[in-house]
Parts: structure tokens; sequence; C-alpha cells
DNA sequence: TTGTACGCGTTATCAT
DNA sequence: ATGATAACGCGTACAA
């Protein structure tokens, strides 16, 4: 087995430096046109394969890449429209400035996140990370450039976190106010998990151990705004956990809502794809949406649109909001100024509100 | 502005030596706990952010990453949902293994593929890219591990490609003869681009300069074998090209076939982006969906058997497909044996197909 | 359990 | 236009 194949190789076989053939490659400008062609003449018959990238990367101190972490298992980010269409909007603006998106594995569950550790990138992209995951603290530690989506976090040893994030608790108490203002009195909430602690089953925001999610919380305290102000007892509206944030989950968390003797109204749901499982769960026991029952969602994934009957729901601009994170990072990498950035989130009233049956 | 902290920064300020630095950091066992201790702390307090990745990676010979390659521009493929799908077995496959997922830029229009060149991964995944891309070429110069999906390449300097596909002439053949079967006789065709050659409107074979893409020329082919089978003659069935795989663009193709003095009683769309697309462009001219039309897709994605009415489609395990592609990859990087991987294509009647009205 | 010595493959700098 | 030299930061025999 012979040696590994290497700029020392090349240029030996020629007859030149290293420093030549490495010109071969990263500065043509630097040199004779037709010794360059007979260079790379020579270390394609040797079958050199270019310079070694991390060789390079060390070297340059750069790595042409930023890395992305996802609160929950990669490919589950895959099933979910939000983080697909953030997704979209990174690579939109990743793609002119050729940078590579790092997806990087960090299952919840799992303390270390290796895959951080050894990421060779230039900095971190955090989709809706709650403060206190592991993978979190393993993406400080880097001390890189960092932006956070959705869930900002306490300042660590590094660089200061820049953050992209919307007005949730204004759009929450917005959709809110609008079942209010159709009458509704008696009202549901359907969350997706609060924290870390995985919990499924009746909300109560005592004994969680992990920090809340602040899209959680947020969006918690703006319909707690809206029915506070109409005189609805907040404490005292039953919400139910659930997740991961699927159709199913969403299902199973309304059936919670709707079997019991005097059920809710209306159902708001903390996501599009809960109130997509919310709609299901109104069809299985033969309640009429929005005559039976009004459903809400947040987000307004495409999906919304589609949906039977079309979903009231919250809009953010989701492409928009990976725009924004990835321009965000790109200018903490040049050491641009920056600033946070805070996205709108707008009421959208479609099919699946309407005044309750009976008041 | 002071040095840089790196390995030998912590082992002057600890009094030990740098490798008991790397130890303490990437085999603990080789060390004593509390000495340990001592020297992440001071790592710590000096502001070590922890064994640089590209160093690492250049010293070990391995990456922990695996690079990704698409046919669109990157914030296109998110868009795709064949393509987001694959990505999710990719993901599901790839992260049990901690490989992180490298999205690289790479638009077809650029000839120069930075982003492939400087790379730090252990080799590459290839979506859906016809053999003749720069991007491939690109990929196929590292000489590293490499697997390509749907589309196969002439075997280049490096290792032999693998490759994972699935039967696309026989689900074509499936789909065309059941519309054959209701009695259709008059069809039309709407594929995407068959070639890197960026050509719309009507599809004629000769010309291409570039190669055609596999899938397209074997699902066109598939239709074909059952056309002739039958006795309709193929060259005679009009077939409209337009890219990219979007909705929009399957609307406008179908009005192309629809617009004419004697239009098809049923349309083949090569994709079910495509199809969707030519749902609306009956809508948008009050055709019925199956009455007047037959409407077909190819590759059964969610939204497939949501629209209205269900697509009438042929599926494909696309998940599965990711994790295929991800799992022969691993092999190949383990110079674990491996082989190349078929998939299954079923067709799936739903109710886009139906008898046409006057035969 | 800890230290020594060397190499990983490249690019920046400066000289020629 | 080309070459010599010195980092870049780390891992791993091997010896102690």
């Amino acid at each position: 087995m012979s040696r590994r194949v290497t700029l020392q190789t090349v240029a030996d076989a020629v007859g030149v430096s290293r420093t030549t053939v490495s010109n071969a490659y990263s500065r043509p400008d630097q040199l004779a046109p037709d010794l360059r062609r007979r260079i790379l003449g020579v270390a394609a018959d040797l079958g050199y394969a270019g310079p070694d990238p991390a060789a390079r990367s060390l070297r340059r101190g750069r790595a042409g890449a930023v890395g992305l972490l996802f609160n929950e298992a990669l490919g589950y980010a895959f099933t979910d429209p939000a983080a697909v269409m953030f997704l979209q909007g990174v690579a939109e603006a990743g793609e002119p400035a050729h940078v590579g998106l790092l997806l990087l594995p960090a299952p919840p569950g799992a303390p270390e996140a290796p895959g951080v550790r050894d990421a060779v990138v230039d900095g971190f992209l955090v989709y809706s990370v709650p403060d206190g995951y592991p993978g979190l603290r393993a993406v400080l530690d880097r001390r890189l450039p960092t932006v956070t989506v959705d869930e900002p976090v306490a300042p660590g040893p590094g660089p200061a976190p820049g953050f992209v994030g919307i007005d949730d608790r204004a759009g929450a108490r917005a959709v809110a106010r609008h079942l209010l203002d159709l009458g509704h009195r008696r009202v549901g909430v359907v969350t997706d998990r609060m924290a870390p602690d995985d919990r499924r089953g009746r909300y109560d925001p005592a004994g969680y151990r992990e920090a809340p999610s602040r899209v959680g919380h947020e969006r918690l305290a703006g319909y707690a705004d809206a029915l506070t102000a109409a005189g609805v007892a907040w404490p005292g509206v039953p919400i139910v956990e659930e997740f991961p944030n699927t159709v199913a989950a969403g299902r199973a968390a309304a059936a919670a809502l709707l079997d019991v003797a005097d059920p809710p109204t209306a159902i708001l749901a903390i996501t599009d794809q809960l109130a997509l499982g919310v709609l299901l769960a109104a069809r299985d026991r033969g309640l009429a949406v929005p005559g039976d029952l009004s459903v809400t969602g947040f987000d307004d994934v495409p999906a919304a649109a589609l949906a039977d009957p079309p979903l009231t729901t919250v809009r953010q601009p989701l492409v928009e909001k990976g725009r924004a994170a990835a321009r965000l990072l790109l200018d903490l990498i040049a050491e641009r100024p920056t600033r946070r950035v805070d996205l709108p989130a707008d009421l959208v009233v479609r099919a699946s509100t309407a005044p309750p049956r009976s008041p």
C-alpha cells in the first residue's frame, strides 16, 4: 500500500515546491497557466483529490459552514413544517454566501453532544431549543458566533448570542380575543411540551424542574391576557400538554378536553400541528367545526389553509425567520454590527371559528 | 490582544503536558479524576473552548459528517416534500451513528462548487442529481465514499459510488395501464425538467445536449410501454416539460395540454407536485376531476392523499429511501460490503381517475 | 499515570 | 513567478 497522495507528493512529481502546487489550486493567478495545467494533470494522474479540507480549514481558520441545532431528533425536525420552512429560509440566505449547513444530531435525551463538539463550523444556529438543553450548553461552550431562534439563552462564557423571534404573546392575545369577541367563554388549551420534563396531561405551572420554553410561556401568557381581560378566570381554563408537536398528539390532547361533562366551545391550540389534530378529534366525536367547536392554531403552516375547515390561526413569517437568523449569524461571523430581530405575528381568520352554538 | 488559547496554554497553566490535557478531553479514563477536574477548571478559567475540531479531524482522519448534494438550490429542496422526506430518512439513520449532515450549496447554475471542495466530510450522498452536473463532478473528484440516489453516475476516478433507486419504469407502466384499463386513449403527459438544459414547453427527445435524468427517462419509458402495448401511438402523445418541480409549474404545463382543440381525457404527471398543479389547472377551466379529466401523479407525497380529489399515484418509500441511502453510505465508509438497493414503486388508486366521459 | 517526539496537510510570509 | 520556512492545533505511539 503506497503512502497517501498529498500536495508534497504532487510537488515532488512535478519538480516544483509545495507552495506552487497549493497555488495551482487556491490562487490560480499566482501561476503560469501552463505550469498550472501541468500540475493539475500530474495531480490527476497521481490520484490527488485536491487540498484536504480539514487541513485547509485548520490553516485558514474558517470552516465555510454553520451548525444547526434542533430541539428534537433530527428525523423529527423534517416532520415539522415550521422547522422545514425555517430551514428553507436559512438555506436561501446561506447559499449566496457559500456556507454549508451542518445539521447536528443532538437528541434531547443524550447528555453528550459529540456532534456539536466536533463540528467544523464558523458559528451556530439554534432553533427553538430552550435554555438548559445539554446540546445547547455544548454549543455555547464552543464560544463561536451563535444565534438562537425563539428561545433566548442566558449569556454564557462566549460572545453574546444573537436572537430572532416573534411576538408570541401578542399573537396569542389576538387569537384568544378573536374567540372572545365571537362570544366564547368556555375554552380549552392544547399545548406542546412546556419544558424538557416531557410531561403529558393536565398542565400545572408548578412542579417543573426545568425552565419552561419561552414560546410556550409567552403564548399561554397571551391567552391569559385576553381571557382575564374578558373576565374569564385563567387558572381554571383547562390546559392539556402533549408532545411531540404532531397531529397525533393534538388529537390525543383534545380527547382529554372534550370527553368531559361540560366540554369547551372553543379550543386554542398552541401550534397548527396540534390544531390539525384537534380537528380530527372533533370529527372523531361527530362534532362540527366551527358549529359545535371552534378551533384555532398558531404558525400558519401551509396545511392550515388546506385543512377542512381552513384554520383560523396566527401567522408568523417562518421562511423569513430562517433568512433573518442566517443573516444575523453571518453578520456576527463577519464581526459586523448586529441587532436582535423581532418578527410580527398576525391573526388570520379563516373558517374554523364561529360563535358558540349556545352561549 | 493575547494569543489564542490552545491545549498548550492550558497545559502550561496547569503545569502538565499537552498530552495530559488532550486526554482530559478525549480519553477521560487515562487520567486521575481530580487532575482531570483541575484541568477542566483551569481550561474554563482560561476560556479554552475545547479541542479544535479542524485540527482533531485532520489528525484523526475522520470528519464525523457526510455531505449532501441536491439537484436544485438548497432553498428549493426544502420546498419539495419528496426531498424533505428523503432527508428525514437520512437523518433517522444518521443520528444513531452520530454523523452530522452537511447540506451543500451547489446551485446547478454555478460551475464551481467550493462548498463541495471544502466540505469536511467522510462521504457524500447525492440526491437526484443527473450525471453531468458540475457539483456532482466535484463530489466524484473528492474520491470519497459516495452514494447516488435515483441517478446513477458513470464511475469516476474514485471508488465506485453506491446507488439507491426505485423501479420507476414499472411504476409508470402500472399507472399508465390503470388509465388505459379505465378506457382512456387520449392522454397527455406533464414532466419535470428532463435534462440540465432547462427547457420548457413541448418535449422533443432530440436536441438535448446534456444527458437526460434517469428518473425522467424511465418514467416516460414506462408510460410508453403501456401505451404502446395498448395500441396508442407513443410519439404522438403530447408531452410538456416544465420546471422546477412545483405545483405552479404543473399548473402551467397542464394549460398547454388543455387549451387545444381536442384535449386529453387524462393527464399523467411525472410527480405529485406537478399533478397537484394539473388539478388546479382543471379547476381553473371548470373541468371536473375525474369526471372530465383523470389525473395521476408519482411519488405519493402526503399532500397527494389530502388533495381534492385524492390523487391516484405511484407510491415510493421516500423516507425509507433516505434511510437506505444513509445506511449504504455508512457501510461504504466503514468498508463494509455493500450492494445496490432497489426499492418498490406501487400503484395507489384513489379518486382522481375514472373512465372517460366520452370514449 | 504522565511526558516526549513526531507527523497530520495545508497556507502565509517573506525572500528570491 | 517560484521557493523555503514556519506555523496552524492536535493525537498517538512509545517510553518513563
